[in-house]
DNA sequence: GATAATAAAATTGTTAACAATATTTTATCA
DNA sequence: TGATAAAATATTGTTAACAATTTTATTATC
């Protein structure tokens, strides 16, 4: 049987839970573009009321990270090129100005918290642990828009960061080619220190260049494994 | 009786219906920051189901356009101070972005349909009609990101574009203060013309700090009239 | 009259049953 | 076999009834 449940009724997850759950299942590539989402079935899976799922999948799709057709039900969104163009354009803009505003007013505690940052990213990645590193390298962006202090950037970068996975799955080849560079991070935390704006906000731009530059057509993913959205690694099947 | 239909049965709104006429009358200062927005009231003024207010309610909420308190219903939301500053902050930086990539490939056609905005702003603006000229100079801003063609900057400025009315509102005082100035767009076009992104920057950037700088606390405005949603010019009831 | 407890009303939140639509399967025929 | 139509199933959409909670009104007490 395909839709089983997960310890049904042990588990009971609020609104804002399930949907973390799967934008965290988003943001590493566990769910990719296009998967089928079916309402009965996410709703088995996290415990939790059809109505509920309906809820969160309304607000999946207000913030792009779904598509929902009339009666067709919802599916993981598949970004078109433009869209992902647009989007890395757009983050370059967010995030150059978390940066002269963040630089603006650091202090050495902040550049302190970015060097530990820096350090548990290099640990994760040279012990091979990939995904690890990954989380950190989107928490290191993330740091960096939480001390600029302002919360519209932050929201905006977050949305941005949020998307981003699927431009990737939807246009560009395997996982390897989309991780940010520790160099990189260390090269901006330096100029931070600094407080050389200009060279900060250069090397973030290349840093987000690179990734962007490798945005072309790819085929299709072949249709993979069920939905076993809460255990890490797996990934949902294409619609 | 305070709750009223209006024409139960007559006109259907759609989802999209409903949300649009609520954000429009935010846009246009008929709702004001604070309003209790009961879901049977508004059932009743659009003629539909309170389900469908309940999801419109929903996503109003997700792009901050009102407070949902768990069980306590939904108000036009009331920004912070904070929230207004980050606001206008961002606003400048996704202001100045649009006008660099517009400047980057703007066509002598887009040039002379910003003219024709100008002058139906002007016109508006000198016949007294200051409603329809607020709402071309909220039009100008807009055209200038669809120009641009960034789809995410697009987005991101009408967000802010839907947000800044109950800024103003909570922590300006007359509407007086927050009309675009017709010159300052007039500034904006020319410098366009002549591909000079620097000094459109300059000029825009100066025309949004013109309002940014008025923000400050404000005593409470006096609960108004009912909510008469449709009927423009019309003003909700704060909490 | 003011305050606190109680009851009534209003409002929001949840659910299960049903309706409408889409998808899959089966049956029919060339 | 392959295509088409019909039936069966699965999925999404809607609704009304009910439960839970908050707000307002009433009463009681000092």
């Amino acid at each position: 049987m395909a839709t089983q449940n997960i310890k049904p009724g042990l588990a009971k997850f609020s609104e804002d839970d399930v949907l973390r759950q799967i934008e965290q299942a988003v943001l590493d590539h566990r769910l990719v573009p296009g998967t089928k989402l079916k309402e009965v079935q996410l709703a088995n899976l996290f415990g939790v009321k059809r109505g509920l799922i309906r809820k969160v999948l309304t607000r999946l799709a207000h913030s792009r990270l779904v598509d929902q057709t009339p009666n067709r039900g919802a599916t993981v969104a598949k970004p078109s090129v433009k869209e992902g163009q647009d989007l890395f354009a757009t983050r370059r803009v967010i995030e150059s100005a978390i940066l002269e505003t963040l630089i603006g007013h650091a202090e050495e505690k902040h550049v302190q918290q970015l060097g530990r940052m820096l350090d548990r990213e290099q640990k994760a990645y040279l012990r091979g642990d990939s995904e690890r590193a990954l989380g950190l390298s989107v928490d290191f962006h993330r740091e960096l828009a939480r001390m600029a202090g302002n919360s519209v950037l932050e929201e905006y970068l977050n949305d941005i960061i949020r998307r981003t996975p699927l431009v990737i799955l939807t246009h560009l080849g395997g996982d390897e080619h989309n991780r940010c560079r520790n160099q990189e991070h260390e090269a901006i935390v330096d100029a931070i220190a600094r407080r050389d704006v200009k060279t900060a906000k250069k090397v973030m731009h290349q840093h987000l260049l690179h990734i962007e530059s490798k945005i072309k057509h790819k085929p299709e993913k072949p249709p993979a494994d069920l939905a076993e959205l809460l255990r890490p690694h797996s990934v949902g099947q294409p619609a």
